[in-house]
RNA sequence: CGGGGUAUAGUGUAAUGGUAGCACGAGUCUUUUGGGAAGAUUUAGUCUCGGUUCAAAUCCGAGUACCCCGACCA
């Protein structure tokens, strides 16, 4: 897969959005991989757009793993079933955004996806033998936050990855949890971020006393934690008393942080299945509400926290595994024997599989293309230019390198295709 | 939702109540090409509604949008 430079429509800007202050938004924005709508609505362009697939590639493929069967729900939400949980009332969820019918009736569109599910599965759900599974999907959600900011790290609209998971008692429910915790953590590896990722006990909300979420440090977060660094794990600053303390059986050795929660799983119970009558038959005949769970990614959020996270004053570093292209190859000056020696490499590299921009734009300067790579933030960097010619090969240089290095064509593709 | 701030060209910014200017971008031409090149030339703007005034980007009021702090955050 390879894309030219010179036909993308996004462009690459110099000046910092002046309604943008942080650094995901600023960094997205200037390199065009993002495009602000609205407060907490945000497009993705071509650039961006890669980057989200590839993270909700290793999202599915995670959660997949664990047995997760990926689904699609609607946006629209029927008021029946949230007023079932007394979750409709704007008193007790203050983010709906509701909307009117021709004929007055009203809808709300999704901020998460308990209520609709649980209704659904009444209709597979009927015997012990059906548990216990989990469902997913990646879809966009609503919440009329009243404060959207931060550029991708708190929106009104984004999608997500929300997983649900159903089983016949706590016992084994306890088990799929536990299991969950390491395809998160998989997920937060693979994506670049797991050395910066904690699992966190959390607060439950309005779902349990307690849930876990996974904490990415970051000095820009708005969370606090207190990392226990023998232990790997971290407690977050609204439940770091004492009790907690004693019951994780930590030791008071914490350091405190800031980090942005890139996810957050929780134990529902039978709130949802009891009040939709989510049941099963168990072998004995005897009904009982079905035990669940719910499991949330933020994608758009992980996005922005891997460009929080791993950025340097130049530009963003994306990790291999979610950076748009591997490969950004710049062509320098107007020389034909340089322009037709990165035409061959680019269409070298691209018939060898490899996902590769093509810097081939003319009467770019030479300066101006490093700054946009250094900006967009690929991998790899490769110049083919006169004085790479002279020096017979292919400049390369990691975005993580201060200096490139000379390579054969060999070479390059070795290191390119191992790495 | 409480508090504060801002709104001028595609972007970033200037302008005592008195000629809306600069830079970047974009278009054309020429010269350039290893860390955001140079010259010539062209292009395009005062958030909305109302008020004060001979005169409003500027002062006043309302609205809207955006940003920041806090609260909230399934």
């Amino acid at each position: 897969m390879g894309m030219r430079q010179s036909l993308l429509f996004t462009k690459t800007r110099k000046e910092v959005p002046a309604d943008e202050v942080s650094k995901n938004a600023e960094l997205l924005t200037r390199g065009g991989f993002i495009h602000k709508e609205l407060a907490g609505a945000y497009a993705y362009l071509p650039l961006g757009l890669r980057v989200v697939k590839k993270i909700e590639n290793i999202i599915r493929e995670e959660m997949n793993a664990i047995g997760g069967q990926e689904i699609s729900m609607t946006a629209l939400q029927d008021p029946e079933i949230w007023k079932k949980t007394d979750r409709w009332d704007d008193e007790k969820v203050d983010i709906w955004f509701k909307t009117k019918l021709k004929n007055e009736s009203e809808l709300g569109l999704g901020c998460t996806h308990e209520e609709p599910i649980t209704r659904m599965l009444t209709e597979y759900v009927n015997s012990y033998r059906d548990l216990p599974f989990s469902v997913y999907q990646i879809q966009t959600k609503f919440r009329n936050e009243l404060r959207a900011k931060s550029g991708l790290l708190r929106g009104r609209e984004f999608a997500m990855k929300d997983l649900y998971s159903f089983c016949r008692d706590e016992e084994e429910h306890n088990q799929f949890y536990e299991k969950s915790k390491g395809a998160y953590m998989n997920v937060f590896q693979r994506i670049g971020i797991g050395h910066l990722t904690y699992v966190t006990f959390a607060s439950g909300g309005m779902f349990s006393k307690f849930s876990h979420e996974f904490q990415t440090v970051a000095s820009t977060g708005e969370d606090t934690i207190y990392i226990h660094q023998e232990e790997n794990i971290a407690i977050n600053k609204e439940v770091f008393n004492d009790e907690v303390k004693k019951t994780l059986g930590l030791s008071d050795n914490f350091k405190e942080t800031k980090a942005i929660e890139v996810g957050n799983i929780f134990t529902l119970g039978t709130r949802f299945s009891e009040a939709l009558e989510l049941n099963f038959k168990d072998e004995d005949g005897k009904m009982h509400p079905v035990f669940m769970g719910s499991y949330g990614i933020g994608v758009g959020r992980l996005m922005g926290t891997v460009v929080e996270a791993l950025s340097d004053d130049k530009g963003i570093i994306w990790p291999e595994s979610i950076a748009p292209f591997k490969v950004h190859l710049l062509s320098l000056g107007d020389d034909e024997a340089v322009k037709t020696e990165a035409e061959n490499l680019y269409n070298s590299l691209k018939s060898a599989g490899i996902e590769i921009l093509f810097d081939d734009r003319d009467g770019i300067s030479a300066g101006e293309k490093f700054a946009d790579a250094d900006l967009l933030g690929m991998p790899y960097r490769l110049v083919v230019s006169t004085r790479s010619m002279k020096d017979g090969g292919v400049e390369m240089k990691k975005r993580t390198e201060e200096k490139g290095k000379i390579v054969s064509k060999d070479e390059l593709l070795a290191t390119i295709k191992n790495a």
